[in-house]
DNA sequence: TTAGGATGGGCAAACGTTTGCACTATCCGG
DNA sequence: CCGGATAGTGCAAACGTTTGCCCATCCTAA
């Protein structure tokens, strides 16, 4: 097993330095065409591949970007990293990821191991920023952006998605199906998606003239629990008050609450329309199929890319505020009028 | 923004060469606990990060390991990276990934991008391995591991789940609640997964003392789809000979049964039981709940990351089948006897 | 007192690449 | 025929680390 070859064995076999090897391979600088297509035909024989380490050592850019995620067998997560590599790879990038588990200590820990491999730009996913980030990232000299979640500081910029369009959309899909009663089961209260997509919500009544109705807000966590305790609330009301459609901060707690509604015998969407948040995979097929905002998570991982790259460049970027598409199923129907 | 601090910055504050400083914070060679002490508190006081560009340049070792994975965005690949990360980390290594989209070209430029990184081992996850990879492995001096698919190759370990035990487990279940006519809905004809998840329930059968029966055994792709238009197979044969349980090459295509099952009115598990494969996210809050054979996917990707490990340390390694467990969900119950 | 070992630290080479500079032909115009 | 531009290539330094080897210094024991 001889050791892979570097570009001095290519200079030997060519006849030539190493230095125009490099050139050669790399297509800048003077080089004679036949010279070019010697060295480069050479490199292709001996199965040459060049060291990004030493690459890198001389050109201060590792061509790589760091990634920082909670996890990554969230699906959430997932398609977001599906997003970004694709774009990364496109770029000619190569991706360092790390999981913080949401550890606040691990997160320390992942952003040293990340960092070490001196990443020319770094993308964080993480649902609450702040804490644990603040200080380190003073110490970062490259770009960072962080998805769904910000954080002040100079060359970090933001790529989100609007929560409170798409709480607006969802509400306003349930307002044109005829609703007037209209519920919102809500997610963590301290998290800052959770109020943007409840005041979407409050917008969209009150755009329809509608009086914003405290008691139609019900609180939840985000869970699939949560959509089930929801459901018994509702049935608790009596029924002439009792919301006739609800909007949920996320599919996971909808789909909780559509399978509390199956078992006990209501019907779905004619005794209640439901509207989820994310668009789940299993959002597709659940029982009824669930209506809900995308949340464009590929587009997301890719326009963090592009942003970084962007920075990279020094050209003026700013935050961006992805909104979503309303995807409809069959959880929600127009109201029934008897 | 001053350039990142090198070992000769700390060196010049310490009074100290490079060779010194790379030694007190190594903790190798023989160093004065006095000097060591001054070195590490300035290095901290600097915001010390070694480069690994020059470290890997030097020693040959990169502490990478290379992913390559057909996407990111799927949950069973999200899961196994889930794992392969937290073992990863955990044994002070690096991760680059790389997805090859299923496209043939793709992957050899993905494995091209990955082992310009010049990791210390790879990881392959490919549904369907070979073709592409034969050649290009031979190039490879480090070690591989393939995950769920097999190679041959020295130096190549392969991990994967015991589809053979997996299928003989859902069907004995069955077997056990007293199901006697139980059909298998197969999978893509060609997989490996699938003739071995077969082969495990016809092992079954036999133990059972049950003849197998070709009738029973319906084909199938392992998409949401195959499992719609297995119901109306099944619907189609009349009652006396329809079978009572069915065991699904992945709980996909049972999902799918489990939707079309239940718009078509039927009971389950009254009038049928049903086992899936896998034990994805969605398993849990179907309706109902499905009952399914756990891929310990976390678990494939820890010990893909621990053979890479002993395969570096030149230890005997040897490939892994990894048993999975049965998760007894309320798809599946007693036959009735009427 | 002195030889010998132990202890602590410096020197310099090496890893594989890139790149500014210098150098030699070759070519062109005058 | 000569001067200068230009094309093609070589030279050497530099990137940040690790590590084998050597050199002081100091301690210990005979």
């Amino acid at each position: 097993m001889s050791p892979r070859p570097s570009i001095k064995d290519i200079a030997r076999l060519a006849h030539v330095t190493p230095s125009t090897v490099s050139r050669a391979l790399s297509g800048s600088g003077r080089i004679s065409e036949a010279t070019r297509q010697r060295v480069q035909t050479i490199a292709q024989e001996l199965g040459y591949t060049p060291s990004v380490a030493a690459r890198s050592l001389v050109t201060g850019a590792s061509q790589t970007f760091g990634i920082l995620a909670p996890t990554l067998s969230d699906p959430y997560v997932a398609a977001v990293m599906g997003g970004i590599e694709t774009a990364c790879l496109a770029a000619g990038y190569h991706l360092v990821v790390a999981s913080t588990a949401g550890d606040p200590q691990r997160e320390i820990e992942a952003l040293r191991v990340v960092m070490g491999q001196q990443p020319d730009g770094l993308i964080i996913l993480s649902a609450r920023a702040g804490h644990a980030y603040e200080q380190v990232l003073k110490g970062i000299q490259v770009p960072v952006v962080f998805i769904n979640s910000t954080q002040p500081g100079e060359r970090v910029f933001s790529i989100a998605t609007d929560n409170e369009y798409g709480g607006w959309l969802a509400t306003r899909h349930l307002l044109e199906l005829g609703h007037r009663r209209i519920a919102y089961l809500g997610g963590p209260t301290a998290g800052r998606s959770h109020q943007a997509r409840a005041a979407g919500y409050r917008r969209a009544l009150q755009e329809a003239g509608l009086r914003f109705d405290p008691t139609l807000v019900l609180p939840g966590d985000g869970s699939l629990a949560a959509g089930q305790v929801a459901l018994d609330h509702l049935l608790a009301q009596d029924a002439a008050h009792r919301p006739t459609a609800l909007f949920c901060y996320n599919d996971l707690s909808a789909l909780g609450l559509l399978a509390a509604a199956h078992r006990r015998g209501l019907h779905l969407p004619g005794d209640l329309s439901v509207v989820g948040f994310d668009n789940v995979p299993y959002a597709a097929i659940s029982l009824p199929p669930l209506t809900t905002v995308d949340q464009r998570k590929e587009e997301l991982g890719r326009l963090a890319v592009l942003t970084l790259l962007a920075a990279l460049r020094h050209e003026p970027v700013s935050d961006i505020r992805l909104r979503g598409d309303l995807i409809v199923r069959s959880s929600t129907a127009a109201i029934r009028h008897d």
